[in-house]
DNA sequence: TCTGGGGTCCTAGGACCC
DNA sequence: TCTGGGGTCCTAGGACCC
């Protein structure tokens, strides 16, 4: 088997250099909503030893002494040039696996007439690198859990035309012998803690391991990971993307609030977005989770984190009904004596479209289908939330910070460069 | 009053990922 | 004063069934 995995150096930070060269030589930072924490570095911010996930006003001298470039997420940018990466990726091998925004799987096992893989692949990251200004790495190796060690050497030796192949025993023992146990895919801090007490810190060390040994103190899941450190692929290429689960939406205030009004409008919004992923990928859900928080950071405030499930009485893709049951879950979990910081919502129990049963008794009749289809056909068209149920409100006062956000540069026609 | 063994389904919580 | 959001998978344990 050859596995492929092809990831968008620093993504967020790369897409906002691709439109802004100026800042090609600075330091740079992309923020998390509500401009709270860093989410993307540029390599000189992660070189001054800025972590992952570092609050912005904790790192504000560094900031300044350094004169940053600091944005606030501009996810329709991103999104976009994501998608654009996944194409070009898609001409040079059919079988891909859109894992995250900004890293493709893929195999090439159906490929050897194209010659030298290698090459080939250095090809490709050119292409990306022309046509949309995007650093990529990719790594190639015959596991999934290789490739992503094969692509972080590609990165980190910044190796010429971005392209690490690892497939001799002799290669894999040499990179797997350095690699710290937690950089391998699927070891996080627990399993790194608890498996350095077994006297196990690198790759090379978990390779080797009793897998049945290290079962029984873990799980199936480590037991397969030591298997692709072997080299025998268990996690398939997953070609064909599944529809979600469950669906989630929660969203920080841009300031803490005991109104429950603006709760109810947060959660509405929330609910309203959730409700539409839903329809889109042609499911119905049979229950919600409506969640309010207060701020955990803060010292002086009173802690409050409540969340309820309601289930509906038939699975829905309506709106409607959802809003329904949200309020009803709000008003048994708001307390009026807290400044809540954070609301959202879960669809749960998500099933096919086409396989309710409705209830012998049940009130709704199949037309009623037809309201929530042509609202998202209207605000399709016309843009998000033109039409939208009254419980959403109208001013959203909760929405969050976002003040530093770069033009839409490929997907709103005012912000395309060039256009006056 | 004594009381077996096997199976399924569901949920909560933990761990991990980007 | 300021600290993100959206997912998946696995396991253990309880409820229930025969």
């Amino acid at each position: 088997m050859i596995f492929g995995l092809c990831d968008v150096n620093n993504f967020y930070v790369s897409c906002e250099r691709s439109f802004n060269p100026a800042i090609n030589n600075r330091p740079v930072i992309v923020l998390s909503n509500n401009d709270g924490c860093a989410v993307a570095r540029s390599n000189e911010v992660k070189a001054l030893g800025v972590k992952m996930g570092a609050p912005l006003h904790q790192i504000q001298n560094l900031v300044q002494q350094h004169n940053f470039a600091v944005f606030s997420s501009n996810y329709s940018l991103y999104a976009d040039m994501s998608n654009r990466f996944e194409s070009i990726i898609e001409s040079y091998t059919p079988e891909v696996e859109k894992y995250s925004c900004d890293e493709v799987f893929f195999q090439l096992d159906g490929l050897k007439h194209k010659g030298h893989l290698g090459a080939y692949m250095r090809k490709m990251v050119a292409e990306i690198k022309q046509g949309l200004g995007l650093p990529v790495c990719v790594g190639l190796a015959p596991t999934k859990t290789l490739c992503k060690i094969a692509n972080h050497y590609a990165k980190s030796l910044s190796v010429a035309g971005g392209v690490l192949a690892l497939f001799s025993e002799y290669n894999l023992k040499n990179a797997l012998e350095i690699l710290p146990v937690n950089e391998v895919w699927g070891i996080g801090r627990k399993h790194t803690e608890h498996l350095a007490k077994l006297g196990i810190t690198t790759a090379l060390q978990l390779r080797d391991a009793d897998k049945k040994w290290i079962r029984k103190r873990f799980s199936v899941v480590i037991e397969r990971t030591i298997m692709e450190l072997r080299g025998v692929s268990c996690l398939e290429l997953n070609d064909v993307p599944e529809k979600k689960k469950q669906i989630v939406c929660t969203r920080s205030f841009g300031e803490k609030t005991s109104d429950k009004t603006v709760l109810r409008e947060a959660i509405g919004y929330h609910v309203s977005r959730a409700c539409v992923d839903l329809r889109s990928q042609q499911s119905v859900a049979k229950s919600i989770t409506v969640g309010i928080r207060t701020n955990p950071f803060s010292k002086r405030d009173q802690q409050s984190v409540r969340s309820i499930t309601v289930e509906l009485p038939y699975a829905s893709d309506d709106t409607r009904d959802f809003q329904a049951a949200a309020t009803q879950a709000l008003n048994r979990i708001y307390q009026a004596d807290y400044k809540y910081k954070k609301a959202g919502i879960m669809l749960n129990g998500l099933s096919d479209k086409g396989v309710i049963q409705y209830d012998l008794f049940s009130t709704r009749q199949p037309q009623d289908d037809a309201i929530m289809g042509v609202m998202d056909q209207i605000n399709n068209k016309y843009g998000k939330d033109v039409l939208r149920c009254g419980s959403q409100g109208f001013d959203a006062s909760w929405v969050m910070k976002s003040e530093r956000r770069s033009p839409r540069y490929t997907t709103q026609w005012d912000d395309v460069i060039g256009v006056a």
